[in-house]
DNA sequence: GCGACAG
DNA sequence: ATCTTGTCGC
């Protein structure tokens, strides 16, 4: 598939955005992230009770990977894979962490983003380092950051989700606002700068990846 | 043309 | 992301 046409696919589904969350308080939050082997993609999700920061329930999927990682298109690599593994979740969540940009990306169509119109539910961008855009480092204090500015526009924040550390960028993907999506990822991080979910979810799906390999 | 570029 | 152990620093 040309480049062309995929960013065709991001525009047809950037009008389909919805920038607010409507949701109640989030009592269930979930994680999810993909390792590779050298021909497979292994998702996994990751659900956590906000309240006690507690796994309630963990789901995976493995699928040949059919996508290189190309800047900008991410989600064509993996945004299938954790669709299917969201999908075999049965608590209802309310917010998904992945790890990647949300609407922090040229065309807005980050992996959150992307992914969070595939599955129609309130989704939240992690990225551990920036993809498009300008921005000031935030102070050393947790709590503190900055914003991600493209064309004009603010996208997302940069955020120390932990004093000292480096800073995370957090961006809504679908059905989500900036200000509950740094509400929600302060929310459930504590000792380790990326939040739980998105953390533990990361760690199993290497641990699952180690196992058949 | 040059440099940047999530995972 | 993946290939990989110990090691420097707070």
């Amino acid at each position: 598939m040309k480049l062309s046409e995929l960013i065709r696919i991001q525009e047809t589904l950037r009008k389909k955005i919805e920038p607010v969350y409507s949701g109640n308080n989030v009592q269930f939050v979930a994680g999810c992230d993909v390792a590779y082997t050298h021909e497979n993609s292994i998702a996994c999700v990751v659900v956590m009770k906000m309240s006690e920061m507690s796994i309630v329930e963990t789901s995976f999927h493995k699928e040949k990977t059919r996508f290189p990682y190309i800047p900008g298109f991410l989600a064509f690599r993996e945004a299938n894979a954790i669709a299917r593994a969201i999908a075999k979740i049965k608590t209802t969540v309310d917010v998904f962490i992945l790890d990647g940009h949300g609407i922090a990306h040229p065309r807005r169509m980050g992996l959150a983003t992307h992914a969070g119109i595939l599955v129609d539910r309130p989704t939240i961008g992690c990225a551990k380092s920036l993809l498009a855009g300008t921005y000031r480092m935030p102070g050393k204090e947790k709590g503190d950051f900055s914003t991600v500015i493209i064309d004009n526009e603010v996208v997302g924040i940069c955020l120390r989700t932990k004093k000292g550390a480096k800073p995370v960028f957090v961006s809504p993907g679908n059905h989500m606002d900036i200000e509950n999506s740094i509400k929600i990822v302060l929310q459930c991080t504590a000792n380790y700068k990326t939040p739980e979910p998105l953390r533990l979810a990361h760690i199993f799906a290497n641990r699952k990846k180690n196992m058949e390999a």
